[in-house]
DNA sequence: TTGTATGCGTTATCAA
DNA sequence: TTGATAACGCATACAA
């Protein structure tokens, strides 16, 4: 029953209008080339036979989409959600249209979407990350598909980026928690393999404990994929091994407000008894009770510088280059001095 | 610069291996059916001269895509998220791949996104809820592209569609608040006009006010875009107007979130003060303190069901039908006697 | 302003 | 097992 009668064509609406098919090709890409009278005899006739252009045959013969691919790990949380919808809508300006995948955090799945993406005529690709298979940037390459990687900025990587120094920003927080007089440090984290925002925040964390006169590898670190419950989990974790833990750093926002409903379940008073930290400043951060400390991270802003560079290199050709945005420690309510100086305060 | 040379094509592959297209089309799709010899021969060839297939083209050729898309009305809360990621990973099972698009609530745009994905030869169409411009199913039927509708159901409504009883869900929630004897109920919404499952559940708290004796014309009722802050900003304006109210019902957690925020903001104790619940039950829901009374939709189990239905329908034009998948009230903490009754307790 | 004709990259039919 | 070739639906250069 699929298909018993296929769907109308260019040819169909050009028969029924009475014209050829160039000029209805021209109504729906030059309006302005066809006469007002046989364009609204066109137009009925696409809209009594329900025409839709196939995009496929579009795209091959004009040898260009419009269409922008967009690979993200996540959609379960709102990480990559506002960033996401600003870099639609500003793409929507230029005239484009956002396609996005997902890949579950997985190198091989995200190949797979990447490939997908190019196969379907993406006019350009936005990759979160820098960190992959140096085989899809050679397949990128060869596809001659403009890339930008957002999310992050690394100066020492090759390709243009436009996004945040992870490193930075979460040296930043670090910075506070040290002021504060915390020793014992953990850090629950994404896997770090594979990520390279999460290496980085990891590896800032470290460089703050160095600076400051304490020992990198004393930082108590679980690795857990990112949820609310593995923060929970994490954070049960790390009290059963170190309970002389007085702080405990989040790879990200979900993992923290995971970590804190554990530590409130288990009747820690936040930040007395413990403080939390995360990173990315989503809406969940400002829900929680006592309201979370974490890093700002411009998601919008960044959406949209993105768009617009994307949309540059696809339309002019216009060269590659890093943008680098800045973030904001929130402090807010969950970091607190540990309870080892309480007394002293 | 774009396109300085074209991205390497079936033919590339072919000349490269020293065999046909038709071969290498082979070695693609039905890679049984040639010899090991050539298709190692091939798969050289498509390796190193990173070749993608044209998806346009295939889709062309081949007539079908195995892509299924979805048209969401947002990806800024996690309302959709987790059903529509349970709706990917199933539907990868049957080998499809997913395209997303976002309407913003704004129905033209939804119209647009549906075009571009059938235009993009999307094998079937997954839309939220029923109401929109009967046009567009007239498109869909003209297009024969099998649609399926969720997160609502209507037996009502002629699409096939899997989901569950908006106004049924709402209504047991509600039966509680009136148990609990609430007398001064408010409501804030979504904006109902163009969204059939927050008019079901407007409806709904009316049903049941009128049931119980109460005036379906008293309830406070605040319509205002799904938002956080626009949640916060609504209870403000009810306690301004009606500040005998009791409990506030909210259309989803993200209303009720904000609503729960600004309530604290206020100094008032939830639900001692004020009683306020909330409808979706996404993680938001348990991150709030106190945590949220609402209504647990089952999400993923819908995402799933709605690829299978779909997937077969693309697949063996399998016959249309409804399902209905059950919603539970989840008593939680932010629903309690009214003020009033607090003596008598 | 409109029409004609060609090619885009792939699959599938038919021969070999 | 492999190769030649005809669609598939559209945009565009060129002709009228």
């Amino acid at each position: 029953m699929k298909q018993s009668r296929p769907a109308p064509t260019l040819q169909d609406v050009a028969v029924y209008a009475g014209v050829s098919t160039a000029t209805v090709s021209r109504c729906m890409n030059t309006p302005a080339k066809v006469t007002a009278k046989t364009r609204t005899r066109v137009e009925d006739a696409i809209e009594t036979l329900g025409y839709a252009p196939n995009f496929g045959a579009r795209a091959m013969a004009a040898q260009r989409t419009m269409t922008i691919g967009a690979v993200i790990p996540t959609m379960e949380n709102a990480v990559f959600a506002k960033g996401l919808q600003a870099f639609q809508d500003e793409l929507r300006q230029y005239g484009f249209t956002m396609l996005v995948a997902c890949s579950s955090y997985r190198p091989k799945l995200e190949a797979e979407q990447i490939r997908a993406l190019v196969g379907r005529g993406a006019d350009g690709i936005l990759l979160i990350g820098h960190e992959r298979d140096p085989a899809i940037y050679r397949f990128l390459d060869a596809q001659k598909v403009p890339t930008l990687v957002t999310w992050a900025f690394d100066d020492t990587a090759p390709r243009p980026s436009v996004g945040f120094d992870n490193r930075k920003a979460m040296a930043k927080l670090a910075q506070h928690v040290t002021k504060l007089d915390h020793r014992h440090l953990a850090m629950i984290t994404a896997p770090v393999a594979t990520n390279d925002r999460a290496a980085a925040r990891l590896a800032a964390v470290g460089d703050v404990m160095d600076a400051e006169g304490l020992v990198r590898a004393d930082l108590f670190v679980v690795e857990t994929p990112y949820s609310i419950d593995n923060g929970a989990a994490a954070l049960d974790l790390i009290l059963q091994q170190r309970p002389e833990t007085t702080v405990v750093i989040c790879g990200n926002d979900v993992l923290a407000v995971g970590a804190l409903r554990q530590a409130r379940g288990m009747g820690l008073s936040v930040p007395d008894d413990l403080s939390i930290t995360g990173f990315d400043d989503i809406d969940l951060a400002v829900v929680t009770h006592p309201l979370l400390t974490t890093v700002h991270v411009p998601h919008r802003q960044m959406g949209r510088a993105a768009a617009q560079m994307l949309a540059d290199m696809v339309l002019t050709g216009a060269p590659a280059t890093k943008v680098e945005l800045a973030t904001t420690v929130k402090l807010r309510d969950t970091l607190g001095y540990p309870r080892q100086s309480q007394a002293a305060r």
